[in-house]
RNA sequence: GGCGUUAUGGUGUAACUGGUUAACACGUCGCCCUCUCAAGGCGAAGAGUCCGGGUUCGAGCCCCGGUAACGCUACCA
């Protein structure tokens, strides 16, 4: 029985007494992501809209990619934007804790149910031994998966190899025919057979759970009604559908949103855009100009039709107001900058004159970002006057060099550019920190042939626009991650482009 | 490779339950305003709705078959 999205919306929407609740779960990584900004705003909108509660976790169970600073920045992030949530790490709430790193007890006790039961089973290979097996499968070509060695171990192997003290991981134990079928409340029906389904980790030898296992646990327990997330999920959800069965627990409703693209229709990522929220507060975005972009991407508002129609400006009341789930459409929007840039400006030229000063001294000459400035130019200038000969790039969004500037003088552009690129790759990774900046861009210039002089006065070039300037390292710092980021970005992007234009 | 999702100008969206020359915004180009640049005003180009069949008096909307893009394919989320 095949049913369309429009009877699925309807059917629901009378009917379900549980109070409405949804969370947004992002991971404390690294830079707050715009996707998470976008699927939160989202789930605010659909919790606001209906009077139900709109809860915020930190699914932080991967200590291997964990940023301690991250967490707060996610904090930080969403408030600026506008956006609170009812429960969380930092307001509390019935159901916490809402950190998964304080939850190992409960997803230890609920594994404990799963291998009770059978759904679930204990498996004792290294990570190493699952590598190959996978290499050699990739090798023939054939679908890479797990193949099920310790599926059916029996009481006595399993008491042998935990006599060894052999580390494990607990699978999930997907059935071998059939199919999973879930509704996607925008999509309708969507089935997955079984043999597609991965026997899923869902505790890691480490003890903590995959995002699987926590987020089906916890969803459940924090009597989430709809899962409101990112298309990338779908093919995991029959993995959970699965895991809601093997616990005995009724299923959320699942709302699988487009994902946002870079201008080249992948999946958006920083090294095509910028993806991190404090980019965009550094830039000197308005939180009001982001949420609305935000809010047009995929639908939802109702659009204008008519010459002048200022039906695209909106804030978060107007969302509430006529925002459509039903309206959502499915194809992932291209993030684009330029139109963001454009809103951007209508709300910096609504702002009272008083306002607007305000921005400005408070985002772009904040006395935080000029005190870290003024010393890193006050041994190199001789008036106050002469402030902006030196420290101009802190304060502009365009300072493209011209190739006089950035190439060294015994290399050629090319080279240069590619340079810069591998300049790009390593600072992604690296902490932004004094002695970091300087191990990673060192050791670069050491594996290329560059010397220190070229290597860091190119990176000054790209910059700062210019062949003089205050100490490359600290500079980058204030100047910050996000935004120097990007700068390196934009011109190795811009370089390409013009070495296409020159061919 | 396997599985899944999606598909309207360059980009974001619109087009009521199939109904006249596919609409609006961003961007682009031109003109006006103007000391410049923006802003603002006016105007233009740009898609025949991924492709091929079918149903129908009539299809962007329905059906079938392709294609392409994207996502997933981890002891990441």
């Amino acid at each position: 029985m095949i049913s369309g999205p429009n009877e699925l919306m309807t059917d629901h929407s009378t009917s379900s007494a549980a109070p409405i609740r949804v969370r947004i779960a992002p991971s404390p990584t690294g830079d707050p992501h715009v996707g998470t900004a976008y699927i939160g705003l989202l789930n605010y909108i659909y919790a606001k809209q209906r009077g139900g509660q709109f809860v915020l976790r930190i699914e932080d169970t991967d200590r291997t990619r964990f940023v301690a600073t991250s967490e707060q920045e996610i904090f930080d992030s969403l408030h600026w934007l506008g956006l609170q949530w009812d429960e969380g790490p930092d307001v509390g709430g019935p159901y916490g804790p809402y950190r998964q790193s304080e939850r190992t007890e409960i997803y230890r006790e609920h594994v404990e149910l799963l291998l009770a039961n059978g759904t679930a089973y204990k498996a004792f290979e290294t990570a190493e031994e699952l590598e190959a097996v996978r290499q050699s499968q990739m090798a023939a070509k054939l679908p890479s998966r797990y193949n099920g060695a310790h599926r059916e171990l029996t009481a006595a192997q399993i008491a042998a190899f935990e006599a060894e003290g052999r580390p494990y991981v607990v699978r999930l134990k997907v059935p071998v025919d059939g199919e999973t079928v879930f509704r996607d409340e925008l999509r309708g029906n969507i089935a997955f057979a079984h043999k597609q389904v991965d026997d899923q980790v869902l505790m890691k030898s480490d003890g903590f759970p995959t995002y699987h296992l926590a987020n089906v646990v916890d969803d459940h327990l924090m009597r989430i009604t709809d899962v409101i997330r990112a298309e990338e999920w779908i093919s995991s959800t029959p993995k959970h559908v699965l895991l809601y069965k093997a616990f005995g627990w009724d299923l959320p409703r699942f709302w699988h949103m487009p994902l946002l693209r870079n201008a080249d229709k992948g999946k958006i990522s920083k090294r095509k855009n910028p993806v991190s929220l404090i980019f965009y507060r550094q830039a000197g975005f308005l939180p009001e100009a982001v949420i609305n972009f935000l809010g047009l991407m995929g639908g939802g508002m109702p659009a204008p039709t008519e010459k002048n129609d200022t039906a695209e400006i909106f804030d978060i009341a107007g969302m509430l107001e006529r925002f459509d789930f039903a309206k959502i459409s499915l194809g992932g929007p291209v993030f684009d900058l330029v139109k963001l840039k454009w809103l951007n400006g209508e709300y910096l030229r609504k702002l009272t004159p008083e306002a607007f000063f305000h921005q400005l001294r408070h985002v772009l000459f904040s006395d935080d970002y000029l005190r870290q400035i003024a010393p890193l130019v006050q041994t190199r200038i001789e008036t106050l006057g002469q402030f902006g000969d030196l420290a101009d790039f802190f304060f502009r969004d365009d300072v493209t060099p011209a190739a006089e500037v950035f190439v060294p003088k015994k290399r050629t552009l090319e080279e240069t550019v590619a340079f810069a690129g591998e300049q790009l790759a390593v600072l992604e990774g690296c902490d932004w920190s004094l002695e970091a900046l300087e191990t990673t861009l060192k050791a670069l210039g050491t594996a290329k042939e560059w010397s220190v002089k070229e290597n860091f006065m190119l990176l000054r070039a790209i910059v700062t626009g210019r062949t003089t300037s205050p100490p490359l390292l600290e500079s980058l710092i204030v100047f910050g991650k996000a935004r120097s980021l990007d700068r390196v970005r934009r011109f190795v992007d811009g370089q390409k482009k013009l070495a296409n234009g020159r061919k």
